[in-house]
DNA sequence: CTGATCTTTGAGTGTCCATTCTAATTTGAG
DNA sequence: CTCAAATTAGAATGGACACTCAAAGATCAG
């Protein structure tokens, strides 16, 4: 792959599996249709991804690093992090859309997915914990349910504005910080 | 199917479907492997069901409307619903898992789920409308924002709970309550 | 006991899937 | 321009899937 037509057809080939997957899921997201929307044949697919799964795992993988953009900051404040994932479920529908599914439900069902969603949900609980703990103090133990309730609202939220079109998300996840 | 074999074998099916799907999803869920629970053969399963469809249909319907037994009572408070739907989560974990595995799988691919998913949604939110509005009072359209919080939080929550078994659902369900 | 009806069996069907393979074509470094 | 390496095409393979069918067996009302 070091060859300019390899890279874009590679490029193609990521960009047709994050589509199929937010729009049909896993099911949906077959090596014919990634193909077909790419426009390319098997063999080209099978030059450039070892597998299938390989491919989805990449999107995944860019989906649930998207969740969390930009390292750990030491100012950043709770309705920071709650804007932030606002923004992201909002303006990039297609990738949340995409963590949402493959993630929920891989992680629900696939066990690799399972591990690796539990650890990012940990490391995201422990980035609110931290902001809660600076903002308004407490024991670490109440910053960490706190934080735990929060990050589960948030995921729930998500959900139903995937799910709910009428939901409004901005103006849910304002009402929870005035709480 | 009037026999007693016969209702005993459909049965049978039903509780091998729910098992695989709590276990791993739509994609577990193979007519092969529903017959080897039950320890029958294809030919008896299309005796007793027209298809897998309609199996996984039969399951979801009774996941779907565990969710909410009994029919709305007047006199329910919000912690009644919420202590319901936590003791639903916790003591039929099984359904549970079936709801949540195929009311986000499903839910997000497939617009038969989906719809119906969303009624009852709609439903649920009412119930909870209800019951705070006579409890706390204020303008429908708040306590509708109310409702719709409760809920999305909650099913956020028992993700969390059916991901991560060291989530301590009924406690945060308890704090939520509390404010 | 009898026989009409229901149930079960298990091999078989067609379809769709991920993946492989070989040969042809395109690329770009030297 | 040359040629080795990268890319592509597209038919082919094997396996898993939902589902069918004809024949054998079980049930139970009368």
């Amino acid at each position: 792959m070091t060859y300019r037509a390899g890279i874009a057809t590679r490029a193609r080939i990521l960009r047709a599996t994050r589509s199929l997957l937010a729009e049909g899921g896993l099911e949906a997201t077959t090596v014919k249709a990634i193909c077909n929307m790419a426009d390319i044949r098997p063999g080209s697919f099978y030059n450039l991804f070892p597998s299938k799964e390989e491919v989805v795992l990449t999107v995944v993988r860019e989906a649930i690093s998207a969740v969390d953009p930009g390292g750990p900051d030491s100012s950043e404040t709770v309705a920071d992090l709650v804007q932030a994932y606002v923004r992201f479920v909002t303006s990039e529908p297609v990738i949340a859309r995409v963590y949402l599914i493959v993630a929920v439900t891989g992680g629900l069902t696939d066990r690799n997915i399972g591990k690796r969603l539990l650890r990012h949900h940990q490391s995201r609980v422990e980035r609110f914990r931290r902001a809660i703990l600076r903002e308004t103090g407490g024991s670490t133990r109440r910053a960490e349910e706190k934080a735990e309730l929060l990050v589960a609202t948030l995921t729930g939220f998500a959900m139903h504005a995937v799910l709910n079109p009428d939901f409004d998300l901005p103006k849910q996840a304002e009402r929870l910080l005035e709480d």
